[in-house]
DNA sequence: CACATCTTGCACCGATCGTTTCAAGATGTG
DNA sequence: CACATCTTGAAACGATCGGTGCAAGATGTG
């Protein structure tokens, strides 16, 4: 049978969080995991404990992977707070893009949509929504939006980041995908009502 | 035990309604349709049919509901596109503020979040949104918009319904989804850049 | 080779899933 | 009252859920 593992843990992690990630929490069953993976039941639970602790994990291992980028568009000097949107968004369009990912991530809405979860993994999710939200809103303080301002793009942008992912895992087209997004990018601030 | 019906049917469906409202498809279980519901299984299973047809039925009721409300806020003139997404969206909130209504309404979000849907379910769930689409479309033509302008933030505007209901079930203030409805509203077409 | 260690496949656990069956009881009709 | 009809509660079905136990086999060390 085995000596020694047979997977790449880092490889498996990553698979199991895109089963995560394309199924959400309640619907990614250890049959799924284990068939998206690749691996049988006593690698998956010996190596990532339980069902809730690898989602943990997975969770962890998508910021790992993300949350550089989405810092890395955000850090940079941006000409206004609509440049910041559309840089952020552009990451997600980009990420949603990729071929070798599934469609539409769930993870940061499993918090909400798949009340199996418990409280540890709500919490980690939330933590992370809340994360972005601050992110977002130092962005675009930087970019010279006033403090009313920032909090609101900000939350228009996380919503905006949310109704991508739906969309997309509804299989509307990367075409309308970023017409929503370039739209966001356009919401003027309160101080700027449309003529 | 019983000889005539002891419940009124369409109290129940809008219970059960409610049931897959709160919890979308695959986390509404029986035990909660029977538990929301107050009906037994028999019952249950005797007058709506699988839970696969209870939840078509639900779809249906919630149409019934609710689709009134939406036509009649888009059918009466309005003075511009914004003022047409404006008007749809404030029933979207004053539906989640509904104090007799579970949080979050997941009806429609559930082709996309809940693959253990079949397919008849989310073809209907489908036919729903593109028939929401469309209505929003005509709306905002018939408010001036011209045809670019009326299918981008018909798009928009869906994905701001979307992510009302996302934001919601994760706890986001009233106030928060005001923001994000009002700056919905505020999104220009693309004929009118920004300054 | 002997042995301890680790991994793996497989069977199995209790719980819950959606669904069906069935007898007991209540009702309307004669 | 007799009887057909309908509804209801409860039990049970097979399937699947997340999770565990364990023996067999592969490895590294001596």
């Amino acid at each position: 049978m085995a000596g020694r593992k047979q997977f790449d843990v880092d490889e498996a992690l990553r698979r199991a969080m895109h089963v995560f990630w394309r199924w959400g929490y309640s619907e990614a069953s250890i049959d799924r995991l284990t068939e998206g993976t690749g691996l049988g039941r006593s690698s998956l639970y010996g190596t990532f404990g339980d069902k809730s602790t690898l989602f943990r994990k997975s969770l962890q291992r998508y910021a790992q992977t993300y949350h550089p980028l989405y810092d890395q568009a955000l850090s940079g000097p941006h000409p206004s707070p609509s440049a910041v949107v559309a840089a952020y968004l552009q990451v997600t369009l980009n990420r949603i893009a990729d071929p070798t990912v599934p469609d539409g991530c769930l993870l940061t809405v499993s918090a909400t949509q798949f009340p199996a979860l418990d409280a540890e993994g709500r919490a980690m999710v939330r933590a992370m929504i809340d994360g972005l939200r601050a992110m977002l809103e130092q962005a675009l303080l930087a970019a010279g939006a006033d403090d009313q301002e920032a909090a609101e793009l900000a939350l228009c942008t996380l919503a905006t980041n949310k109704s991508l992912a739906v969309l997309s895992r509804a299989g509307f087209s990367s075409e309308d995908l970023a017409t929503v997004a370039a739209a966001a990018a356009r919401i003027p601030g309160r101080r700027h009502p449309l003529p």
